[in-house]
DNA sequence: CGGGATCCAGCGCGATACTG
DNA sequence: CAGTATCGCGCTGGATCCCG
């Protein structure tokens, strides 16, 4: 299934989803809304150009909504759309996964102990 | 669960896995055990140098084994381990749900016209 | 507060050529 | 057959400045 296309689907995500942030910015919105600061603060490394553009992206494919509230302080409110949502099961497969194997994936590096040069 | 620990967690994965081939390599190799020709040959875009880097990525964290039998022609074949073998079901589920949404997300990126430029 | 624009570093990745 | 070595480009992503 995977690679029934020749891998352009399974791409496809890659190329959407596994971007740096965006699988985390989604996990953060899955919580609720979040005003643009607020994400900003809840996910450590991310600079606010990151943080910008990620949200652009999945606004643009549907992913996420963002709200604007035309008020003196500017407030906007950024939450999942039913799709964005559903991206949360799968990726929550992925991370079930990571948080089984990774350490054993890191026990494995370590034993071949790759010189760092 | 995705970000309980700020992200290392996915963001591990994601630096492991979701670059632009090792999913791809993955997947090809839940068939059997194949050899680097093989491999490179089924995997239309490679280059024999992402094949290479990938595999030795893989190997490396112990979700692919290499076997290098010493003959006349040189013949290595590449196999899933038990770890590798694990992180089929969770991509099989991402791959799922990219097959399901990705045409949606599409059409939604068409609504909005991204000027090119 | 919520971003857009710009500059710059790193490296992911492809093409090519060479080796055992 | 199964790689390794080198080069170079383009994109990702961080830092900074600026604007409504």
């Amino acid at each position: 299934m995977i690679r029934g296309d020749g891998g352009r689907t399974i791409r496809a995500i890659l190329d959407r989803i596994c971007n740096k942030w965006t699988l985390l910015t989604v996990a953060t919105l899955d919580a609720g809304a979040l005003r643009f600061t607020e994400l900003h603060q809840q996910i450590p490394g991310i600079s606010q150009r990151m943080l910008t553009l990620t949200l652009r992206h999945l606004e643009h494919d549907g992913l996420v909504s963002r709200t604007a509230y035309a008020q003196v302080p500017p407030r906007v409110e950024y939450a999942l759309t039913p799709t964005g949502k559903s991206l949360i099961p799968p990726a929550l497969a992925l991370a079930g996964w990571a948080i089984e194997h990774v350490p054993h994936i890191e026990a494995n590096r370590a034993l071949h102990q790759t010189p760092p040069e």
